[in-house]
RNA sequence: CGGGGUGUAGCGUAGCCCGGUCAUCGCGUCUGCUUUGGGAGCAGAAGGUCGCAAGUUCGAAUCUUGCCACCCCGACCA
């Protein structure tokens, strides 16, 4: 008798982690901070990957691979860079193992040092641009649009599964540009495929603005993102993009000779999304019973039960429902038709609610009878009779229906949460509620870091739409340009 | 790295204050029969270095010390 999980009101966070557990997305690993991604959840993250795949190579980018490991000094090259990452950077020294004298197994043989040490990366900006060093020489080499899946490290003090996890899996895009305005144009167009991504795919509706130079990436001149906004009130940081400027192809001295004969820095950008994707997609959609997922997303869209007595009544229903199987496949969509024998009704309805299964068909004699099969959608939890008859194309339909009624529930929520304040008192309770608060801000770092240490909350972005009067600053009174986004982050 | 908590079967737990038939219970697993429209019932069975190490003691899951791991809160964090 296996029970419900903690309810999302009474402790958010242990529900979180229960139903990444539950639903067979991934386990804690015994290496401290990093996860074991499970078929299932792996499943998700694939189609994730496919249809940004699909996407960036639309946009004319190929796929290349550069190694795990990047020599120590490559990381110095880069002031801020360096800043931003060495803290959490894993480090090898050496490259031997032996076994222990005193026989308790093995042990680093201290004669295996490396002469220069090597970093697992964090990310790739100087792995790749040491190698655009060697790529680029002409304006003919110019564009470089290159894209990578890789995993990478970062060595967090306190991890969270999918949301911020030791090693975690993901893309980073890295391109090299003849012109600034050609680069700026890139960030923009990925910002916006990230964007199209979330709402599109992951029925999660985001906010895409500027961070900050607080907020900004170690090493780039411009940072982009996406934010997203989670039940729980708090938001996440779906995916960054950014402009580098010229930053890394003067640290890695990658000039080009431009069509007059000049020789020029290359403009560079970089933009990535991870793993963390998927903390995104649960805590957007998900529910008390568990997972919900958006049918693009979903591995399984639809599940089939039979409910019946004995071997023959399986057969018969069986035949019955085939034409609806073989239906639903020939239009795409992924069907299981459970007929384990092992496991009863009642056990598989729970379970595949845990996991997410956008649509249930349930069939038994009693339906057959009258010619009907009982349809019942995740996101809302309802059902019905409808006629076998036809409902091939129901279920095809239903799941468009539920793609988009989940962008819009997420979408009320997120406008029933965020809030325009002109106060410091109604900034600091309203922060305590929850929700995205778009307030008037001087534009100094120093203001900000006073709000972050005063209440936690943090300007997630300037966002690019919305309201953009002047007014005054909500902590300091000074003038503001306009309102930005604020919110406690994870 | 600070403050708090936890570690007992595959999972979740009782017992610890007060040392001695205390290794408890539930889920899961196995066997059999009955079941199958919202997490099945009954009967039987298997399953344990009580986180690790040292110490105190006639005797330690229980007391002491040290270590390790994980969780929560802080610090930290694109």
């Amino acid at each position: 008798m296996a029970k419900g999980l903690p309810s999302r009101s009474e402790n958010y966070s242990e529900w979180y982690n229960e139903l990444v557990k539950r639903a067979d997305l991934a386990d804690n690993s015994d290496v401290r901070g990093c996860m074991i991604i499970k078929p299932y959840g792996f499943a998700i993250w694939e189609k994730m990957q496919r249809a940004l795949d699909d996407m960036f190579k639309e946009t004319g980018h190929n796929n290349a691979y550069f190694p795990l490991f990047i020599p120590k000094s490559y990381l110095s090259k880069e002031a801020s860079h360096v800043e931003g990452f060495a803290k959490e950077c894993a480090v090898i020294t050496h490259y031997r193992l032996k076994n222990d004298e005193n026989g308790n197994g093995v042990v680093v043989d201290p004669e295996a040092k490396l002469e220069e040490e090597l970093i697992v990366r964090p990310t790739s900006e100087t792995a790749i641009w040491s190698t655009y060093k060697k790529w680029v020489q002409s304006y003919r080499d110019l564009p470089i649009l290159l894209n990578q899946w890789a995993n990478v490290v970062r060595w967090e003090m306190r991890t969270r599964i999918f949301l911020r996890t030791a090693e975690f899996l993901w893309q980073e895009g890295h391109t090299a540009h003849a012109t600034r305005d050609e680069a700026v144009e890139e960030t923009a167009r990925m910002l916006d495929i990230y964007a199209k991504f979330a709402e599109e795919w992951m029925a999660v509706p985001v906010v895409k603005g500027r961070k900050t130079a607080n907020e900004r990436f170690a090493g780039a001149e411009d940072t982009l993102c996406i934010e997203a906004l989670m039940q729980d009130g708090k938001a996440l940081q779906a995916g960054t993009s950014h402009f580098l400027g010229q930053n890394f192809a003067k640290a890695f001295d990658v000039k080009f000779q431009s069509k007059e004969g000049s020789l020029e820095y290359v403009w560079g950008t970089s933009w990535g999304v991870s793993t963390r994707l998927m903390g995104a997609l649960i805590m957007a959609h998900s529910d008390d019973q568990g997972l919900v997922l958006p049918p693009k997303l979903a591995p399984i869209h639809v599940v089939i039960v039979p409910i019946y007595k004995g071997d023959e009544q399986l057969e018969q229903i069986r035949q019955i429902i085939t034409p609806l199987l073989n239906d639903l496949k020939a239009a795409g969509i992924s069907i299981k038709f459970d007929d384990d024998d092992q496991a009863r009704p009642g056990w598989k309805f729970a379970e595949y609610e845990m996991k997410g299964v956008p649509v249930r068909v349930a069939v038994g004699m009693r339906d057959l009878e009258q010619g009907l099969i009982e349809i019942a959608r995740r996101d809302t939890l309802s059902k019905e009779q409808r006629p076998l008859e036809g409902s091939a194309q129901y279920i095809i339909d239903l799941l468009d229906e539920i793609q988009s009624s989940m962008h819009k529930k997420a979408l009320n929520f997120r406008e029933e949460n965020t809030t325009e304040v002109n106060s410091w008192d109604d900034f600091t309770s309203q922060i305590e509620k929850g929700g995205f608060i778009s307030a008037h801000w001087d534009g100094t770092p120093e203001t900000e870091d006073k709000i972050k240490e005063l209440t936690k909350a943090t300007i997630r972005c300037i966002p690019f739409d919305g309201d953009a009067c002047k007014g005054k600053c909500i902590l300091t009174g000074k003038p503001s340009e306009r309102r930005v986004l604020f919110a406690k982050a994870y």
